[in-house]
RNA sequence: GGACGAUUAGCUCAGUUGGCUAGAGCGCUUCCUUGACAUGGAAGAGGUCACAGGUUCAAGUCCUGUAUCGUCCA
């Protein structure tokens, strides 16, 4: 399958190689766990995308991580298991069905359909559009074990979570009540409070009269939904308001409605709040519901689940909506010249997750579920038996998990798990089989789909079965997320997991950033500012995208995502391809190995530093970093030295040891690239995935003396090029050089072939006692001065060697401040000082020298 | 109102336990198609490290406060 060299092409086409190797690979079964391995078990499990979507960057974010982390844990000997599946995503698959049956006009709303045609329906659609977001996970290079892909909908899967509501319900853990709860109008269900969104919104408070009564007076309440004092049940103040104490127990008449209504004294009351007078509609605000059950008021309904005006609130308002009611209220109460004013309020208002319409409190008979295991979870993570990237959202996980409340887990839909419980009359059954007999009604509503994938760790390993998957694999190891889903699924997995496998789901919780748009903003499907994954792999490569990506990734931030960065991530790959046609040519041309010189000892030693810092960094998740790391050592260390140096001299084996290190390193990050250039390049015939992962090797003596040595003279070609520059050599036109050494001549001595070419000299030579003649060119670095010898511009060469003088003296007035002070000297660590008097040494030296080519110029 | 995060070059970001002249990529300027690569090479310009105090021989780094932006929670 490798390409033999002289067909390698100058660019790397990342579309010719990516979709072979993923075919291949899944061919071989190269992603497929095998739980009776005895290797030591790696487990991820993917979070599911819901079956609506599609890839999306935070996708490609969180995926390429979960691959990084399964394909270098391969590669290290570990058995892998990433485990993929979808959810069912109860409301956001409704909406989109619904919308799709109606743009082809079969509904206008699912009743039109029924509970059973529909869900037939959504059922089809999952079949037909379900998979897109697999695909595209596939397109990205994802390693998952296709073969175990988990459906939250699956026969199995279902059971389990019937199994979990069951048990919790004779735990008494699960409760049905009537409560104040969360209601989208929108899609007509219940919702929890975390898919609740409180946004601050400019709205406006109005004050209106209410008449007293048997009197002439009346008192002013302020309210933000004037359509909701159509339910007003009372008007209620702070007991020890005096401003109002003399009123409670008279009543009022309720304009618009004409209905009595009593004024009551409740602490709840906040004096401060508008004008410290209140209206309560106890069926439509939670705190007014419960000052309602305090005063035993009843409950008026007139805004219904659909968001409409019911018939209670009356004939000029029944069937407009929540939203219209306002206007007409205010218009009626304008008229009736019972409007004081109104005022610019900004206030918070809850919007829901799924359908952005505000959330209605709505009293409703719902299920509910008092968490398990809450204490052992929360200190799990305080005590880091499961550990979170970064470390600072355990105190958002404490933090919620401490005030922790009872959920609302069910929902008024028909897609999804159906509670297992039946009535009949009185009677009530729980159970994961329907009851015997007849005339038993089914609970109509579903569970919140997060009440399906919080036992994803274990549900999709095939328990409540005691599997040989999960004895091999849970817990798993990591778990890779976005922090917005903390609360919804992590906390919860983390309570499920204690509760059904007495043990925790992950051992480390990896939290990423939020992929934004260019300039910060959340990219949204409605604002057109996320780009197609797929059509940026097309244009850059799976490789390219997932490296440029992690170059901006760093721990836990936010990330800021231009389409410029895929361009970086495939100059890279495409500078690995030039280098591996490097290698190709000179393989050709030149026998496999010399032995080494000072640029092979420095780059295998260069590359050992990069095998541990990558490693660390892998290690502690800090992948922008390892990115990083492998970039510059590609392209400096490698490409911009050790590759122009072995123009020189190549040698065949250390390029290859280098470089096929390099894919292996690589690899975790840019699997196509790395796989095709392990063939090509024939490091081995096996695919790259499990080999191993690269040991740093000890960096000996010869390495550790030679190191500084090539670092001196990559400084002395620096120097050179600029020389160069300045005098404006064109790259092709030859000029002469001398070498005057300060440092180790010998070494440079032995340099002068490299030298040579890499400065394109007429000729160099090294003199230990050149003397300048006047108005030669010259620049002092630590380890030699260089001049450039035949061009001439004595003006020119003042003002650079002022400057450098300049420089240098500047430096040096720092160092001898430093030494000169006692504090600093007696007080430092003694490596500091030592480092700064060697410093001063040689900023005097150098000082010296630049004088004197100052004095050769007079 | 509370918690957390961010603030370093025109832009996006690195910067370990405080210690050489604060780095990279992109963008910009000049030069260059030399046999790996123009998706490239060489050289260069560009920073009062948000602000104000403090600790220290030494602060981008530690502490306190302020400002601006962002996220989460009430």
């Amino acid at each position: 399958m490798g390409t033999a060299p002289t067909e390698i092409s100058k660019a790397y086409e990342p579309r010719l190689v990516e979709d072979k190797w993923y075919a291949d690979w899944l061919a071989k079964g190269c992603f497929t766990a095998n739980p009776a391995s005895t290797k030591p078990a790696y487990s991820i499990v993917i979070p599911p995308p819901n079956i609506t979507g599609v890839l999306h960057m935070g996708h490609v974010l969180d995926n390429t991580i979960q691959d990084i982390l399964a394909r270098r844990k391969r590669m290290q000997g570990y058995q892998v298991l990433w485990l993929p599946g979808t959810d069912h995503a109860s409301i956001a698959t409704h909406s989109v069905v619904e919308k799709s049956l109606r743009k082809q006009g079969v509904i206008k709303h699912r009743d039109d359909l029924g509970r059973e045609k529909f869900v037939e329906k959504v059922w089809e659609w999952k079949e037909k559009h379900g998979g897109i977001i697999i695909q595209q996970l596939k397109k990205l290079g994802c390693s998952c074990d296709w073969t175990r892909e988990r459906f939250t909908m699956d026969e199995a899967y279902s059971r389990c979570v019937l199994q979990v509501f069951v048990d919790l319900y004779q735990k008494g853990l699960i409760y049905r009540g009537k409560r104040m709860v969360n209601w989208d109008p929108a899609a007509r269900t219940a919702l929890s409070d975390e898919e609740v969104i409180m946004t601050e919104t400019q709205g406006h408070l109005w004050h209106i009269q209410y008449p007293i009564v048997g009197s002439d007076d009346f008192v002013v309440v302020a309210t933000t939904r004037p359509e909701t004092m159509l339910g007003d049940e009372a008007v209620a103040v702070n007991p020890n308001d005096p401003r109002y104490r003399h009123l409670v127990g008279e009543k009022l008449l309720l304009p618009l409605r004409n209905k009595q209504i009593p004024i009551i004294a409740d602490d709840a009351v906040d004096p401060k709040f508008g004008t410290g007078c209140v209206k309560v509609t106890p069926a439509h605000d939670v705190a007014d519901y419960e000052m309602a059950l305090r005063h035993n008021l009843p409950l008026t309904v007139v805004i219904g689940p659909d968001g409409k005006m019911t018939e209670e609130a009356g004939d000029d308002y029944e069937d407009l909506d929540r939203l219209e009611a306002r206007e007409v209220v205010v218009e009626s109460l304008k008229r009736e010249g019972l409007l004081l004013k109104v005022e610019d309020y900004t206030h918070n208002v809850g919007y829901s997750e799924r359908s952005n319409v505000p959330i209605e409190p709505h009293l409703s008979e719902q299920w509910f579920l008092k968490y398990p295991q809450v204490p052992r979870s929360t200190e799990a993570v305080e005590k880091g038996e499961i550990i979170f990237y970064p470390e600072r959202w355990t105190r958002t996980y404490a933090h919620w998990m401490d005030g922790i409340r009872d959920w609302c887990i069910s929902r008024q839909l028909w897609w999804g798990h159906r509670i297992p419980v039946w009535y009949r009359g009185k009677e009530v059954y729980c159970g994961v089989e329907p009851p015997n007999g007849d005339d038993w009604q089914q609970d109509p509503d579903v569970l919140d789909t997060w009440f399906s994938s919080w036992l994803w760790p274990f549900a999709t390993m095939g328990w409540p079965d005691k599997t040989e998957l999960l004895q091999k694999f849970y817990p798993t190891t990591d778990l890779v997320t976005g922090p917005d889903i903390i609360f919804f699924w992590v906390a919860r997995m983390i309570m499920a997991g204690y509760e059904y496998m007495d043990k925790k789901p992950f051992g480390n919780v990896y939290f990423h950033g939020i992929v934004r748009d260019a300039i910060g903003r959340k990219m949204q499907k409605s604002l057109g500012n996320s780009p197609d994954p797929l059509d940026l792999i097309a244009k850059y490569g799976a490789d390219g995208l997932r490296f440029g990506l992690m170059l901006i990734a760093p721990q836990g931030q936010d990330i800021l995502f231009d389409e410029k960065r895929c361009e970086v991530g495939r100059n890279f790959m495409n500078k690995l391809w030039n280098a591996a046609r490097f290698i190709q040519m000179q393989r050709a041309a030149n026998p496999p190995g010399r032995p080494h010189n000072a640029h092979d000892w420095n780059i295998l030693g260069a590359l050992a530093n990069t095998i541990s810092r990558v490693t660390t960094s892998l290690d502690a998740y800090k992948f922008n970093e390892a990115a990083k790391q492998l970039y510059d050592f590609v392209w400096g260390d490698f490409c911009d030295w050790y590759i122009e140096a072995s123009k020189v001299s190549p040698n065949i084996a250390v390029l290859d040891t280098v470089f096929g290190t390099t894919l292996r390193l690589l690899h975790p990050f840019a699997p196509f690239i790395t796989e095709e250039l392990w063939h090509g390049m024939g490091y081995g015939s096996e695919t790259i995935q499990f080999a191993s992962w690269p040991q740093a090797d000890m960096i000996d003596g010869e390495i550790a003396d030679v190191m500084p040595k090539v670092q001196d003279l990559y400084g002395i070609v620096t120097a050179g090029r600029q020389l160069r520059s300045d005098y404006g050599i064109e790259p092709r036109q030859k000029v002469s050089f001398v070498i005057k050494p300060s440092r180790h001549p010998d070494f440079i001595a032995t340099e002068i072939p490299f030298l040579t070419q890499i400065l394109s000299a007429e000729s160099l030579t090294i003199a230990a006692d050149y003397q300048a003649t006047g108005l030669t060119p010259s620049l002092v670095t630590q380890a030699a001065t260089i001049f450039m010898v035949g061009a001439v511009d004595p003006e020119a060469e003042r003002v650079r060697l002022t400057k450098q003088l300049a420089d240098t003296e500047k430096q040096l007035a720092a160092t001898d401040a430093k030494l000169a002070n006692e504090n600093f000297t007696s007080r430092a660590a003694p490596i500091a000082v030592q480092r700064e008097r060697d410093r001063q040494q040689q900023l005097r030296e150098q000082r010296e020298k630049i004088q004197a080519l100052l004095r050769a110029l007079q």
